[in-house]
DNA sequence: GTGAAAGCGCTAACAG
DNA sequence: CTGTTAGCGCTTTCAC
């Protein structure tokens, strides 16, 4: 029941391993007869080939790395990445990769998982979660020139592969959706300033104002951190300005944005109305379901993973980008279905 | 920058790569001198050891796997199997441990799974998330004997190391501080009743209420699994048997439920007190703070990780078995607050 | 303290 | 269609 080499099922078949190696592999060039043999000697001993040493002689692993650097935090707070991670695994899945997780959680994290990606052999390629510019990982890794993918646009986009959903656009819809229901003065809980999805989150946010002729209100403008309590505390500083309306660039935080509005005792949608981003389970929880901005997260991850193998076999070069985009769905939060709908929930 | 060998450097440095090997190794034996230039030309040329050809000569890969099966469902929705992950993965850093991801979405996968993670000098040793009794995947890796630490009492605990939370006494209490509330009427919601997570924490359920006295009522019981929508359906179930307090054996089951209470223009905990399990972050978004049982799932993870450490290092027998206590979180919505507590929130 | 040599288990030309 | 021959890059006795 153990430690069986080619060499083993080899001799008991009355082969060379070479042969047997290639029934394995699935070559053509043998024998339907010496096939059939062969197949059965493994099957009747069980035996299973070393991935180590097939690494070793084929120059890959078949195993790719997804790095979520540390400035993700507490990453599975937030609904988002385990779904991103899901979606992941399910594309590994149908492409027979194996994937390996690396939480950096910490600076000593850090530096105990940068040797082991770097390491040769090991990995045939990474998807890379972007955060805070100076992710120190990002950085190191792209060194190494192992393939990777970047998970979000990067600040410097430059020869860097990567995938994203269309952040502008995405806000815009979401703003522009909140102007259509005559909202005015539109507030909006932004992630953390130094990240990429953020800014875009932002000018979308802005573009969308800008073409109504709403004046854009640097008073209605909150930073949050993409969590449920930072959102919370957004909204209790917003309140005082008196939005009508609040975009969250996060379904997280628009939960925690509306817990505020509640206890200050005002009603949703009638008083504020409220719009997230991402669309997790979370987003149907609530009192008032919300009305959010949805992300294809599955899809992302999957993609990302077809992105990676892409540039695994055919180059890294020239850096291929992917788009995608969100779509908005209406529930109860935006007010939308206020008349003429017969409210319960 | 690429492809660099030991013999590489070793040339470089003028010394045999043995040599090399072991200061890359920090194996005594070297001179301090010869050390330092290895050391140099190692930094200068960025050389990272290949992995799969150390595994080869090894035998060890220093990575280890967690597969959660397909019976998890879809492990993502409830938030505990992302902070066991989370727990897990911190371990692995901490023993500078690689971790691969094996999520079976489908039976499909599981196919394409099993043979990666039966394929030897691949992984040292397995994880494995414990759920319905047939799970195929559990079945067939004990017969790769790879050393694995089972997460979660299996049905068959012969032989098989485990580690897991007490159930039975964590469900005990849980029942006991609602009877020392007062409460009589006590439902409970429960996880799937085809694993032993469920049949556990039913035990304890039982015997607190059998020990204050209070006969079983089969009309109190209802099934869940585990997922929020699940409790919202058994508690529209169980309102009619008219419970007074409520026993669910998932957070997110007690805020499915509590959403159900809602709804039905109940009171929490005037009319139904609750309590949930797992503390996870969720417990406390709701309007009602969820009292629950902690789980120490973070530790949970690190806890597993040694564990199978400890038998990739000291052989798999005998079997081990880790059994973790939880604790009672009183918040809100158990009613043990109400009396001269001024509840706001 | 250092070098030589064998070998981990597999793949991949190349002959035949 | 099958066997032979080299490695893949590293570790690990064993001499010296």
């Amino acid at each position: 029941m153990a430690e069986l080499t080619l060499e083993d099922i080899a001799k008991l078949v009355g082969v060379h391993r070479s042969t047997v190696s290639r029934v394995v592999n699935g070559a053509p060039n043998v024998s339907p007869e010496v096939r059939k043999r062969v197949l059965k000697a493994i099957h009747d001993t069980g035996y299973h080939p070393n991935a180590a040493a097939r690494s070793l002689a084929t120059q890959h692993s078949g195993i790719i790395g997804l790095v979520l650097p540390q400035s993700v935090g507490s990453f599975f707070s937030d609904p988002y990445f385990p779904l991103l991670t899901q979606g992941i695994a399910f594309g590994c899945n149908n492409h027979d990769l194996t994937l390996s997780l690396f939480l950096v959680g910490s600076k000593e994290d850090e530096e105990k998982i940068l040797p082991r990606i770097s390491r040769r052999g090991m990995l045939d390629g990474l998807l890379i979660q972007t955060g805070h510019p100076d992710d120190l990982i990002i950085q190191r890794v792209k060194k190494f020139s192992i393939p990777s993918v970047l998970l979000g646009r990067p600040f410097d986009s430059e020869g860097n592969t990567y995938i994203d959903v269309d952040n502008v656009q995405a806000a815009f819809n979401a703003t522009r959706h909140l102007i259509d229901q005559g909202y005015r003065r539109i507030a909006t809980i932004t992630g953390n300033h130094d990240s990429t999805v953020t800014l875009d989150r932002l000018e979308g946010y802005h573009k969308a104002l800008g073409g109504a002729g709403i004046p854009v209100d640097e008073a209605l403008v909150a930073e949050g951190s993409f969590t449920e309590i930072s959102g919370y505390q957004a909204m209790q500083k917003l309140i005082a300005t008196r939005p009508d309306a609040v975009f969250a660039a996060s379904d997280s935080m628009a939960v925690g944005a509306m817990r505020a509005v509640h206890e200050a005792g005002l009603r949703i949608p009638e008083d504020i109305a409220f719009i997230g981003f991402d669309d997790v389970p979370l987003a149907t929880l609530t009192k008032i379901k919300l009305t959010t901005i949805r992300q294809p997260i599955l899809k992302f991850g999957i993609k990302a993973v077809e992105l990676l193998i892409d540039i695994i076999e055919n180059g890294t070069k020239p850096a291929r980008r992917i788009i995608m985009d969100t779509e908005l769905v209406i529930r109860d939060s935006c007010g939308a279905n206020l008349i003429g709908a017969n409210q319960n929930g």
